[in-house]
DNA sequence: CTCACTAGAGACGCATCGTCTCTTATGACT
DNA sequence: AGTCATAAGAGACGATGCGTCTCTAGTGAG
């Protein structure tokens, strides 16, 4: 070994590393020391930036794709832009692969408190673009129905192994979604 | 040893220790050398048995608590019903904890499946009781909305680490799923 | 009473974990 | 330019659990 990176460099080495080693063997047989090896580094320098696998992995994913909130959508009408949303999720679980989701999600119990803040955060965005333009009023929704289309997607994702088609995204925004934005608002003036 | 078991004394036993050892070590932390043990049973005794410890749990699970299929409600009015099913969800949910659920869907590709067909059979009986009553016309309704009051409680159950209070329970069926059959109902009128 | 079957027990080789140790390149500070 | 604390690279280490294999001796069927 004649040079030997530090900081930035060497960590960026690593993430790499575990994700090229994500994308090869998948999480249950990923370890910490096919990463290192990888990376032509030691455990103990892994050990020292990361409690365990999942924190590793975790670290990887996100420095390899971004968030969903990253960018997020203004169509100028609610159907799409949530269509919108609901395909961005859709796209980073293709990128992921089912198995390394169940796998992060019973090893990391952190995380799953964090996707539901992330689009909650969004899906408000959403709806506050579409009451400046007057479609609805936010106030009308339960948080329950602002949620819903990625509590619907996700759990689709979660327990089923392909990935997923764009069909269901559309059914989950006409048949479930929309029809209860439109049922609030109707109850509304009927109040 | 004196007494040796078999058949089905030898599997009873077998699959009690498993169900044991969940519920004092997890499931993350349960071996197959574990359960062996504490059933004063070699480990070839399991292999023989299941495959993994995935199955082995699979059955000391079902062999513990029944199905949700088990036994299905039919109280004279289709919210109390549903509410009913997805009571006796989280009731099963609280007798295995989070981690327990976690970890079987990380390992058992086959168990999610079976959730979702289970689930559907006992939503659409429910539905069938509420037809014969007059409440409503099964066909109306997507299967997406048929399904959604137990996809709901299962995210729900899947991204929260705590058991599930009555609360969300009555919401998921007020806020979304009732509204939804009666939308359903009047657009069909509309039509 | 005999015998095929398999329970009970644990040794085995392998993989990986997380810790520890050792040498030596590196950059910050004189 | 020279010194030095720091941490990188490398791998040995004991522990643990996997899944397989082997051996013996209960046990029920006939």
């Amino acid at each position: 070994m004649t040079v030997r990176r530090r900081g930035a460099a060497l960590e960026d080495s690593i993430l790499e590393a575990a994700w090229t080693e994500l994308m090869s063997v998948g999480y249950a047989r990923l370890t910490m020391e096919g990463v290192a090896a990888r990376a032509q580094t030691g455990k103990q320098v892994l050990y020292r930036r990361w409690r365990n696998r999942a924190e590793l992995v975790i670290t990887a994913v996100r420095h390899h794709i971004g968030s969903v909130a990253d960018q997020i959508p203004d169509t100028g009408e609610l159907r799409s832009d949530v269509l919108a949303v609901l395909q961005r999720m859709t796209q980073r679980q293709r990128d992921l692969g089912p198995e390394i989701l169940h796998g992060l999600m019973a090893e990391a119990p952190d995380l799953a408190p964090e996707f539901l803040t992330v689009i909650d955060g969004v899906m408000t965005t959403l709806l506050e673009q579409a009451e400046k333009r007057g479609e609805l009023k936010v106030t009308d929704l339960p948080v329950r129905v602002v949620t819903l289309p990625a509590d619907l997607l996700r759990h689709e994702m979660l327990l089923t192994r392909h990935p997923i088609a764009e069909k269901p995204l559309v059914d989950i925004v006409d048949q479930v979604f929309l029809p209860l934005v439109r049922a609030s608002i109707s109850s509304k003036v009927s109040d």
